[in-house]
DNA sequence: CTGAAAGCGCTTACAG
DNA sequence: CTGAAAGCGCTTACAG
């Protein structure tokens, strides 16, 4: 490894011009041809900079990490991530990710652990989208939620936009002409269905559709999903928006065994576009992505740009994704979702 | 944050005295009088260790780098990087994963900046068992590879028991009174594939079944997935071995069109266990379940005793899971995996 | 414009 | 049995 004093010795300077040229802090200050000099040596001694020694002298440690109650079973989690991974390189900090698995005390655990490793901030991630309460141990830190909103409303956070999932997924299928749409839902119990459900009557509302043109299905625990679909696509029903790909895969199956044509008599648009269920579903379906990896992208820039006090909102426009990123000075963040399209909805 | 400092203070030694005491390096070289009290006060005053600053002084950082080649998207990298993280947690280490995302340039950007970070080893893990050659970055650097096997033979590697797999299926299916069992497989690309049918001819041989009612089949990309199940139960066989969940699912619908009764008429075992596809198969699958939390954790226990030079098999005893772990002495290991028992296997 | 020096929080060879 | 001192690789207030 080479060191700032390898460069000193070999340019005849003290370590801290070396220190200050490579950091920038030289403008005006450093003659400019021992500052050229000195960055020639460095880069031709393949200098890197110790993150360690650096962060033990001015206690910023240049890793941030990432918390996430279930990152194991759920197959969002790695976009997150990814998403995180790729922004945090971007600022040249590193991304560390612990899993709590919904344990209170592991979690407090993992963050003790990663404070005393001199973290720079956290991502706080949900695996769905919902309303929590930041960890006391996080209160003192700079701290961003993702795909999730703070119930105190102090912590910047970032979600899907639920409602707007609904209303471009009905609009999708106003303009294939379906007239008569459905929504086979979701349990309550998660924030995205009242949201999505709202986005649906928006749309509809809009289109003029009258409430008796709108036949809403919440899965209940008890009721056989065959069933429901079924029940469903005996109201007449010539398109459905689904809360997800699996339920999207019931209808399909309903569909079947009444002879009905997915893309020509029933059209369906669904959440999730799940890579590992694509397999089953022919005609290939139409489905709103979640952004999960834009989610980390812009929670790990908004948490930076936290850290150091500046916009890192440039970074923003570098990345390429589906959805479009709102801008860093946003704190309670929704980004509006893709429609990817496949077969599974009319063509006119 | 409390420092070796404030306790020497506090307790009136050296602060060598008070890191040695610490560290239990004061055996028999401090005062137990002196050492007790230490250790009380630092209790008292809640003092962890700053592992960056130890880090600094001893070059050895107690921090892990997984490095997965595409941890986005696959759904199995969550329990290998769970299991990873429990054994590091379990012994005082931090661990940290990237994400290369096959794509060679970035995966050596990040092993030089894990290595910056100074991290004492690497795990090194496939999505799916293969064999791989180890990066060059890696090459002077203690490392594990985790589902897949070195092609050079230099570095120890964990992955399931393929053969295994195959033998222990049949061998249910068997027990369950099949006497006709096919294997609806995977393309020859994947290692496991002739690894599985090597296992499933094993447990017929020892049964004496003959090779005349061993259907298998190969799944062809040109052929139709459905067509395939078609042509398997044409055959008449009264039990299926399914590579995957997904293939299994394939044989449920084609056994509903002919009103074949899983778990009665026909019996399945599959591999993979995949809870998000569990809400299509009705029975409940029985599947075998791939290892990767033990993996993981096996990879990162075996990887810390490289880093330590001690034996920490002890570990492995205190975790609980359904596959047996090979010891630490091991450098090539491989799993026995587990069937999941449901209700697709026929009751005698 | 530049350097000597102190210091971040530890560990450890050396000396006693 | 214990401490003073050096040092890991940096940064930065201070002095010139």
């Amino acid at each position: 490894m080479v060191t700032l004093k390898d460069i000193a010795l070999k340019t005849g300077v003290s370590t801290a011009t070396v220190s200050r040229v490579l950091n920038g802090k030289g403008r005006g200050r450093i003659k400019p041809e021992i500052a050229h000099e000195i960055r020639e040596q460095a880069e031709a001694m393949g200098y890197v900079i110790n993150p360690i020694a650096r962060g033990l002298r001015t206690n910023r440690s240049h890793m941030i990490g990432l918390i996430g109650d279930d990152v194991a079973t759920t197959p969002y989690a790695g976009r997150i991530i990814l998403g995180a991974q790729d922004a945090a390189r971007t600022f040249g900090y590193l991304l560390t990710v612990v899993n709590t698995g919904n344990d209170a005390e592991l979690e407090r655990q993992q963050i003790d652990m990663l404070r005393r490793y001199g973290v720079d901030g956290f991502l706080y991630a949900a695996m769905y989208d919902r309303v929590m309460t930041l960890p006391d141990a996080l209160d003192d830190c700079p701290t961003v939620m993702v795909d999730a909103e703070d119930k105190d409303g102090q912590c910047p956070s970032i979600g899907p936009d639920e409602q707007g999932i609904g209303e471009d997924a009905v609009a999708r299928l106003l303009a294939a002409g379906c007239r008569r749409i459905a929504y086979y839902g979701s349990p309550p119990t998660v924030i995205a269905q009242p949201r999505r459900l709202a986005g649906y009557h928006a749309a509809l509302d809009r289109a003029g559709i009258a409430s008796d043109d709108r036949p809403v299905f919440d899965p209940d625990e008890k009721v056989d999903a065959d069933m429901q679909a079924e029940a469903l696509l005996d109201t007449g029903a010539d398109g459905v928006f689904c809360f997800n790909d699996v339920r999207a895969r019931f209808i399909y199956e309903a569909a079947v065994r009444r002879g009905l044509r997915i893309g020509r008599d029933l059209s369906v648009v669904s959440v999730d576009n799940f890579e590992l269920l694509s397999v089953f579903f022919e005609p290939r379906l139409t489905s709103i992505e979640l952004p999960h990896y834009e989610m980390g992208y812009w929670g790990a820039c908004k948490l930076i740009s936290m850290i150091e006090g500046r916009d890192m909102g440039g970074a923003l426009d570098a990345v390429e994704t589906r959805a479009v990123l709102p801008d860093l000075s946003v704190d309670r963040g929704r980004i509006r979702c893709a429609v990817v399209e496949k077969e599974s909805v009319a063509v006119r």
